[in-house]
DNA sequence: TGCACCAGCGCC
DNA sequence: AAACGGCGCTGATGCA
């Protein structure tokens, strides 16, 4: 039998927090009356109910009714933490509703993610509470209508139900999390309070309301400029489609139909897919842009990207401003995902339409060849780790060591070889792929010989690769599955090769950049910078111009200190800048 | 008509 | 034996 309180007087309210003020942390969850529920709108949707229980209570409190209730909660947050499934929501519509922003949270959804040892593997709170606890959640209530003015019982049962099973499942997800064996354990707010242990839980938890922040600020971005640009990319776009269309007759968009055109009526040469088929692929095609047909398909297809990203943008901007919704876990290795509109994928061209308003500046700051350094720091490369501590330029380097030149007299293409030999080869690549990836990728031409000879000089001289490599194939073939650990302790399960060795950089990556987040966070609490984008390995910041360089520092030092934390051998380096488009560097 | 899947391509 | 990985968005295609 589940007890609760349903509140709807002040006096009730402010006595409640009486019972519930012994405790250092409290379960949270809130519904919210939403007018259009594919589009949920965290600036003018309303929140119907906030409960809000500890082990013994459960208390529901009508926020249509009590509105004031805020001004009580807002000082009971400031140094207690709440336990909640997908707390981004929840945080967002508290700051948006009521200016009530807790900052210390555990989140049962990201718990769940990094425990997940496969992808399928779903993350909501029934799914979480049903793996851990065999009972069924009945969300059918979730989307009822939370406006009306007196609410079912049915209403009210189901409010009270998810923090009830939120205090089933919290203590098991932490021990779980705790249980694994991680470099060091963590320290700090979310250790004290919820007793977590695992650092990248510990990283996770404090990420969330950052993230909650980064959502609400959103990006800004020059909409004029915007609207102009898909004006002429559309009319553009529209003009060649047709010359095409009607010159050829054939879908410039069909896979099929253009290789069935190209290879039969023009006779070219195509490569094929995995699956077989012929591939129409820009990089297929390059080779033959001396050809019109060719040249106008390849023209078409990259307008109609530009068009497509553009109307995309626009779609989400209100007042200036375009509003991404980040998936914080967005991959295995702990990568975000951005989406509606996706801010981690603008091209170098049109990120100039990302404009700081007036009185504003951007700082746009990245790490430099992070993985590449993350990869030496892991496979605990002597030579690499030298390069790096030597301030050398690694793709030179590298050239310089396979064609046993002088490092002075490395040439561009050299250097630009190098680079694909670099990345491609760290991850396993194959002689045949690496032509294939340095011809798509960097442009250049390698025979499958010259990409042999590269391959096995990559691994005589980077040793500690090889060493590492051999060592991730035995273990596999020993089992089919094996566990892989970032820098800071982030686990997965893998049974690929490939994926056996992308994880660890890859998540390290992440790692770091989630840790710069927050250190960032914490620092820049007296001044007005907000983070409104982040790409992986880059933080663009928005803030006056008056704190710009103040700004620009406290980046810096976020960015440094959390390279230092996870890299002890090869020192880290980022680029930061106060700019005034995304664009601009 | 809707869904699942793939190809293609933008970013890191 | 061979393998670079991770995303999201659009539109074609095949199937129910």
């Amino acid at each position: 039998m589940m007890e609760y309180s349903y509140i709807f007087n002040l006096e009730q309210a402010v006595e409640s927090l009486e019972k519930l003020k012994k405790n250092r942390y409290l379960f949270l969850d809130t519904e919210v009356a939403v007018k259009n529920e594919k589009e949920i709108d965290f600036f003018t949707d309303k929140v119907r109910l906030i409960q809000l229980g500890d082990y013994e209570n459960i208390f529901i409190y009508d926020m249509f009714l009590i509105p004031e209730f805020a001004e009580y909660l807002r000082p009971f947050f400031r140094d207690r933490g709440i336990v909640g499934h997908n707390l981004k929501f929840d945080l967002k519509f508290l700051k948006t509703n009521f200016d009530v922003f807790p900052e210390i949270v555990f989140d049962t959804m990201i718990a769940s993610q990094l425990l997940s040892q496969n992808e399928n593997e779903k993350h909501s709170l029934q799914a979480v509470t049903y793996r851990i606890t065999d009972k069924y959640l009945d969300k059918s209530q979730q989307t009822s209508a939370w406006g009306i003015k007196n609410l079912s019982q049915q209403q009210l049962d189901y409010a009270a139900r998810d923090v009830y099973v939120l205090r089933e499942i919290f203590p098991v997800l932490r021990d779980r999390l705790n249980k694994i064996n991680t470099p060091h354990r963590s320290t700090g707010k979310i250790k004290e309070i919820f007793g977590v242990e695992n650092p990248v839980a510990a990283v996770e938890m404090s990420f969330v309301p950052q993230l909650a922040k980064i959502e609400l600020t959103g990006m800004p971005v020059d909409e004029k400029a915007l609207k102009e640009m898909l004006r002429e990319a559309s009319s553009e776009y529209q003009r060649k489609y047709i010359e095409f269309v009607r010159s050829y007759g054939v879908d410039p968009f069909s896979p099929h139909k253009v290789t069935a055109w190209l290879s039969g009526k023009l006779g070219l040469q195509l490569p094929r897919t995995q699956k077989g088929s012929l591939s129409s692929q820009d990089s297929a095609l390059r080779k033959y842009t001396d050809r019109k047909e060719v040249s106008l398909l390849l023209q078409i297809r990259s307008l109609k990207k530009t068009v497509d990203k553009l109307k995309e943008l626009e779609s989400h901007t209100v007042g200036g401003r375009i509003y991404s919704q980040f998936r914080q876990i967005g991959a295995p290795t702990g990568r975000m995902a951005s989406s509606r509109p996706n801010l981690q994928n603008v091209t170098r061209e049109l990120r100039k339409l990302f404009r700081a308003p007036e009185g504003k500046k951007l700082i746009v700051a990245d790490y430099s060849q992070i993985e590449l350094r993350i990869a030496a720091e892991y496979v605990n490369d002597e030579t690499m780790i030298e390069a790096f501590r030597s301030g050398r330029d690694l793709h030179r380097f590298t050239a310089s060591l396979i064609l046993g030149k002088e490092y002075q007299e490395v040439t561009k293409e050299e250097r630009q070889m190098a680079k694909a030999i670099n990345f491609g080869l760290i991850y396993g690549i194959s002689p045949s792929s690496l032509m294939e990836y340095a011809r798509n990728n960097y442009g250049v031409d390698i025979s499958i010989e010259d990409a042999k000879r590269f391959h096995s000089r990559f691994f005589q001289v980077y040793s500690g690769f090889k060493k590492w490599h051999e060592q991730v194939k035995e273990k596999l073939r020993e089992r089919h599955t094996i566990e892989v650990y970032t820098l800071l302790g982030r686990r997965m399960v893998v049974s690929r090769f490939t994926e056996a060795v992308n994880f660890p950089i890859q998540g390290t990556g992440s790692d770091l950049l989630k840790m710069a987040v927050v250190f960032f966070g914490k620092l820049s609490g007296d001044i007005n910078a907000s983070i409104v984008n982040l790409v992986h390995d880059e933080i663009i910041v928005e803030v006056s111009r008056e704190e710009a360089q103040k700004a620009v520092e406290i980046l810096k030092e976020s960015m440094a200190r959390s390279g230092k934390l996870l890299l002890k051998k090869v020192p880290v380096e980022f680029e930061a800048g106060i700019v005034d488009t995304w664009a601009d560097k």
